[in-house]
RNA sequence: GGAGAGAUGGCCGAGUCUGGCUGAAGGCGCUCGCCUGGAAAGCGGGUAGACGGCUAAACCGUCUCGCGGGUUCGAAUCCCGCUUUCUCCGCCA
């Protein structure tokens, strides 16, 4: 959410950070809001000073024995018209802060201007995509063949968009897991968290999933709670309505969750696969900064999520994220894209964004600075750390042999008893 | 799922029966000053957040005692609903 006054002041400012965004965006009318509900409210508080001043005489009147029939009646009716008012003053507020909560972070200005992810600016490149000297197969063909993917059974079981893993297909999804967990908590410094799969409304709220975007996630019926979609949500939720000590930062969590998406809007988009499922697990990695430090953070955060590909040794590229193309909550986002043979392209397999302090005021996160003694916004970030499913394809795409069998890469023969190819 | 007891500032904890002088006693913690060679003890001061008064400081006002609503001139205090924590019972991995 933006301050609103930051939109009252420079208003100018907003509109032309936003415009680099796609779609429209009503911030006349959010300032006329604004002014309205400011112009109601210095009323009230006149009336509810008045209210305020007699009562404290109400007391004495009586005490001294005096009538006080007479100022009461005039209070009954101040206290009605306090409160026709009020309730006046909460419709234009309710009415402003929807618009607030639907309103997108400004992007950060130094990054690049677009429209789609044409505009997209690739950073930096690793490694070098495989050539193959014989005919190459999607990760769907050989998980099928190995019997280690059910993509079948698994629309039986439930429906399309999701998967079994099966045997060594199941035990290769959790060695990613472990692996890329122990790689962030022991190398990187990040804290593990293991938290609720579902969330609730403020929770969302506070991340920027609702109110706007309430058809792409999977809601519990009756009970207002929803399948975590990332678990950036539970976990930047953690301290939500704290004010964090300045000793504290920067905080650094990983988390593996499953994630649920409904992929509303991306129907006949990569059907085949573990590309996109309405459930798929990934690590993410969560931080929250200061705002100083918060693009140092940025960059280290997306070099982590990098470790993991290359220790892995597959190939991937960084791109910077054009201002069309950021997600609504963020200021400023790499996506790492990894090589994906069967796609013959870089397919995306990280997003890494700072949001500044946008879901901060949303999730009423703070902390107290040590110079001023006040408590400020903290900025937070996030980044896949990464998405699981889609690394389990680049491995099985990446390291396939002629035969059909997939070699698994080194660092993760320790977490699945030492087995170093997967074959029939 | 049933029964009961709670939810007050950074923390502990009074106030709730008997509505007003309580944004909230007291203590702890933190912090500043005095004292000290230094420290402890002691003494004195400070110590929530949001919104608004065109910006900032000062100052002023409004709101906040889990959340929402109601009664009342006036609610931490009375009434209703919800959330949540604890204890006991039931059920269960």
């Amino acid at each position: 959410m933006l301050d609103i006054k930051r939109i009252r002041l420079n208003t100018e400012e907003v509109k032309n950070g936003l415009a680099k965004r796609n779609g429209e965006f009503e911030i006349d009318r959010i300032v006329e809001l604004d002014e309205k509900r400011r112009k109601a409210l210095v009323k009230v508080e006149e009336m509810k000073a008045r209210q305020n001043q007699v009562s404290k005489e109400v007391p004495k009147l009586k005490k001294e024995g005096k009538d006080a029939s007479e100022v009461l009646n005039e209070m009954k009716e101040l206290s009605q018209k306090i409160k026709d008012y009020d309730s006046s003053v909460k419709e234009v507020e309710v009415q402003l802060n929807d618009l607030l909560l639907r309103l997108p972070n400004v992007p950060n200005p130094n990054i690049a201007v677009g429209s789609s992810d044409q505009d997209n600016i690739e950073i930096r490149k690793w490694g070098e995509p495989r050539k193959f000297e014989f005919e190459h197969k999607a990760h769907w063909d050989i998980g099928t063949n190995l019997d280690i993917l059910d993509f079948e059974r698994a629309s039986k079981i439930t429906g399309a968009r999701f998967t079994l893993f099966k045997g060594l297909g199941a035990t290769l999804e959790r060695a990613i897991i472990s692996f890329m967990l122990n790689l962030h908590t022991n190398e990187h410094g990040y804290t593990e968290i293991s938290p609720p799969f579902m969330v609730n409304r403020a929770s969302m709220t506070g991340t920027g999933q609702l109110p706007k975007f309430e058809e792409d996630a999977f809601k519990i019926p009756d009970k207002d709670f929803f399948l975590v979609p990332t678990a950036e949500v539970p976990v930047t939720n953690i301290h939500r309505d704290e004010i964090l000590d300045e000793s504290q930062l920067p905080v650094y969590y990983t988390a593996y969750t499953p994630c649920f998406r409904q992929e509303a809007g991306s129907a006949g988009r990569d059907t085949r696969g573990l590309i996109r499922n309405h459930q798929f697990d990934k690590v993410e990695l969560v931080k929250l900064a200061k705002p100083q430090t918060s693009y140092d953070e940025l960059e280290k955060l997306t070099n982590n999520a990098e470790k993991v590909l290359k220790l892995l040794n597959i190939p991937y590229r960084v791109v910077e994220l054009c201002t069309g193309d950021i997600g609504f909550s963020s200021a400023k986002t790499y996506d790492i894209e990894v090589w994906m043979p069967s796609y013959n392209r870089y397919v995306e397999i990280s997003s890494c964004s700072n949001f500044e302090d946008f879901q901060a005021r949303r999730a009423n996160l703070k902390y107290r600075d040590k110079e001023t003694g006040k408590a400020e916004y903290l900025h937070t970030l996030n980044g896949s750390g990464l998405a699981v499913g889609r690394t389990l394809a680049a491995i099985l795409e990446n390291f396939q042999e002629e035969d059909g069998s997939v070699i698994i890469p080194e660092p993760l023969r320790p977490y699945m008893g030492g087995v170093d190819k997967i074959r029939n």
